[in-house]
DNA sequence: AATAAAGGAATGAATGTTCATTCCGTCTGC
DNA sequence: GCAGACGGAATGAACATTCATTCCTTTATT
């Protein structure tokens, strides 16, 4: 039993370490041998835990974008209403990268990666369907318009990503003040007007 | 004089190949060789263009970014009123990335790599500086909501990326509606009301 | 005009480096 | 004292870059 907790400590080192080391160097920036430097352990250790490099890479995606969607979803109450709820989401989603620029990087380096397998992309799916009903749920009940389900993804997901990029570039931190102006332009965006 | 021709030819090739191959592999899934290979080429012969790998990039890089700009102001007319211009430079710019996926993919996939030097990012900042002082305008003037420049850029050009993403990684292509709507939904994210 | 010499361009095999991964000797906890 | 965990040197593959050599175009000479 103690060796579990023993396996899981040191396997979520390696996870910590890498996460660290692949938001600064990129993946062709960050030798195994440096991992397990920083880790304090041997090389081989690693593969103790994961099969190669890759399996390592596509494990931590899985993990952060868990992460990322349970963060989303604090203080979210279902019976408000949809607006109040988008807003929840919305903030919930940049506060978080804005917290953790090393997971967002993480994440925004490895999404269209070519060593991030298939599966790992269909699992990531999953975790993000609550968020695809929500859409569904807005379009259906007329909250937001009708567009393509594409179009309304990009037109919340994609200030997001851009505005929390701009400001890391920048070394610049989002107040609360900028991010809940972004949430009413992003709505103004998808709100339907015709309710 | 017909060397000059022969060596622009021999370096353009050089550059449209690059461009084709990274954009499906990766900087590091293309070594030298597959784009001598590619180009029928000697390895060396590269290296008479080139002072290295970096350095390629780079140069690729800003020459890309140059061709957007151009794409963007095309049929752009200075006296036209500002909604106007708004939705011309916007779908100008996703119906590019729309239309040249490889030149998308390279723009995005580099945009923050380790490898492109600052003096890369700062030249492609200059290209940009047109666009940046026409928001400056439109805030000056109230066309637009007084919000951060760096929450404007991404309440529009965040779209454009995200929802070419989607459409690139599930092999569709956005039509004329979809991107007109898209449009239309972007600028009421940032028009000014209160006008 | 024909030929030769020069010089720049192109080549790709050779080099040296950088990794991912493996392997085996050592250590640790029971 | 042994079974599994660990470390880190060893291995070999992949790669960027170099450079001695060849090729081709231009220029000079007769």
């Amino acid at each position: 039993m103690e060796q579990v907790i023993i396996k899981q400590d040191k396997k979520t080192l390696i996870l910590n370490t890498t996460l660290r080391l692949l938001s600064k160097n990129g993946f062709h920036g960050t030798p195994i041998s440096m991992i397990a430097e920083n880790a304090s352990i041997g090389a081989g250790t690693i593969y103790r835990y994961f099969k190669n490099k890759e399996e390592l890479i596509n494990e931590l995606f899985i993990e952060i974008k868990k992460r990322i969607i349970n963060a989303m979803y604090e203080g979210y109450d279902e019976t408000a209403d949809y607006e109040t709820r988008f807003r929840v989401l919305w903030v919930n989603m940049i506060n978080y990268y804005n917290d953790n620029p090393t997971e967002f990087v993480f994440i925004e380096q490895h999404r269209y990666a070519p060593y991030v397998s298939t599966l790992t992309r269909a699992e990531s799916n999953r975790i993000l369907s609550p968020v695809l009903l929500f859409f569904l749920e807005g379009k259906k009940n007329k909250y937001i318009k009708h567009l393509p389900l594409y179009t309304i993804i990009g037109l919340i997901y994609g200030p997001i990503i851009t505005m929390v990029k701009l400001h890391l570039d920048h070394n610049k931190n989002l107040t609360s003040i900028q991010i809940n102006k972004a949430a009413e332009a992003c709505w103004d965006a998808v709100k339907c007007n015709n309710k």
